[in-house]
DNA sequence: CGAAGTATTGAGACGTCTCAAAATTAGTGG
DNA sequence: CCACTAATTTTGAGACGTCTCAATACTTCG
């Protein structure tokens, strides 16, 4: 999350995964911070790194030679990144090394299955819903979660248009379900975690 | 592909992998058959197995205790299937069975997020012409192509209604790009790749 | 405060879904 | 091989939901 892995301009988020122990390649991690709206790499560049979030969930790893997306940063972010044929090359004979980004990409996977279950069979209201129950874990502890997308980024990661994401959360606002602090929606307070929870079943 | 792995009944269909090496593995590969319409596994199941169609691609790899989709064969098929816990305790010590599940993995996580963005993002002509090219491998020497799914399962896969593939496929029909074979719809002649290639860009 | 970017809201167009009927195909037993 | 039935597919008409286009409001940042 918080990088945008898009075919085109802005698309689909990437899965929080569990904090992988890749620490044990002797690949000189390096950290790099990039700030929000500059990309982390672009479609068909050369796929020479591979990317971790502190989060610990990894992106950007590909089997052929380029990129198929483009990642940038939606907000500001500090990624490690690994050259990936030294990684490769530690994969090879570490066993564990290979197995934690076995993990990590099985992870990815199944958010992926996940949100294709989302995309092809769900309404307006439920994806929105489901995006919000994902954004869950940025609850601080008086209920108030800062949405760290745009509407527009929202709505490529959901498969909607920005106008119907606005929508979907009036509509949750008008429901009773989520409170705006301030006349603005871009802070949001959840009031009713258990009827947003029925609304993707 | 052939085998369906859905949430409930009926959904998306695996993506073509390429031939992995795991016989490496010191670990017995049973073979087994399954005919049309029969499950493979079950959702909650517990995950104790993974599968590998004759293709290469593996299905059923989850980080969890259960499956979380059910897998359904399609058609007749024959799946090699591993016992997951030795097959892990091969991949702890063998870093290049290791690198081939990873290798599959990602390979289905790529299907996956192109899968995506034909789920957010494409009309029902385009999925439909998408499908058709995804299935062209199975193409015969006479441009003729025996559809190995029932409109249900290519609707459930495509994230639309059957009656709107049904549509599609006639619309592609009206537009001279496919040709049936008799009257029916099940088996279909390619007329004019270049047209069907244009309306997936 | 003004300007640019972002979000909300409305109205109508468009595409897909739903429901229903008819046509075609597949399967079964005589 | 035929007749019959069940299953699948096609086609139609209308309902519904999302998109598009456009105007307004709000926020952010200079």
């Amino acid at each position: 999350m918080f990088v945008n892995v898009s075919a085109h301009p802005g698309s689909k988020p990437k899965p929080l995964g569990q904090l992988g122990e890749l620490s044990r390649a002797r690949v000189i991690p390096s950290e790099f911070k990039y700030n929000r709206g500059t990309e982390i790499f672009g479609e068909t560049e050369p796929a020479d790194y591979i990317y971790q979030h502190l989060a610990g969930d990894i992106f950007g790893l590909e089997n052929g030679a380029a990129h198929r997306f483009t990642a940038e940063a939606i907000v500001d972010t500090t990624v490690r990144l690994m050259k990936r044929c030294s990684l490769e090359h530690v994969a090879e004979t570490d066993a564990l090394v290979a197995l934690d980004l076995l993990n990590m990409t099985t992870s990815n996977l199944r958010h992926a299955e996940d949100h294709m279950l989302l995309l092809g069979r769900k309404t307006s209201l439920e994806r929105v819903a489901a995006f919000l129950r994902e954004m869950d874990p940025r609850l601080t502890a008086a209920g108030v979660m800062a949405l760290p997308m745009s509407r527009r980024d929202i709505a490529d990661y959901l498969g909607l248009t920005l106008e119907t994401v606005s929508r979907a959360l009036s509509h949750l606002h008008g429901m009773g379900i989520l409170g705006f602090l301030g006349q603005t929606q871009r802070q949001i307070v959840l009031l009713d975690r258990v009827r947003l929870a029925e609304l993707d079943l």
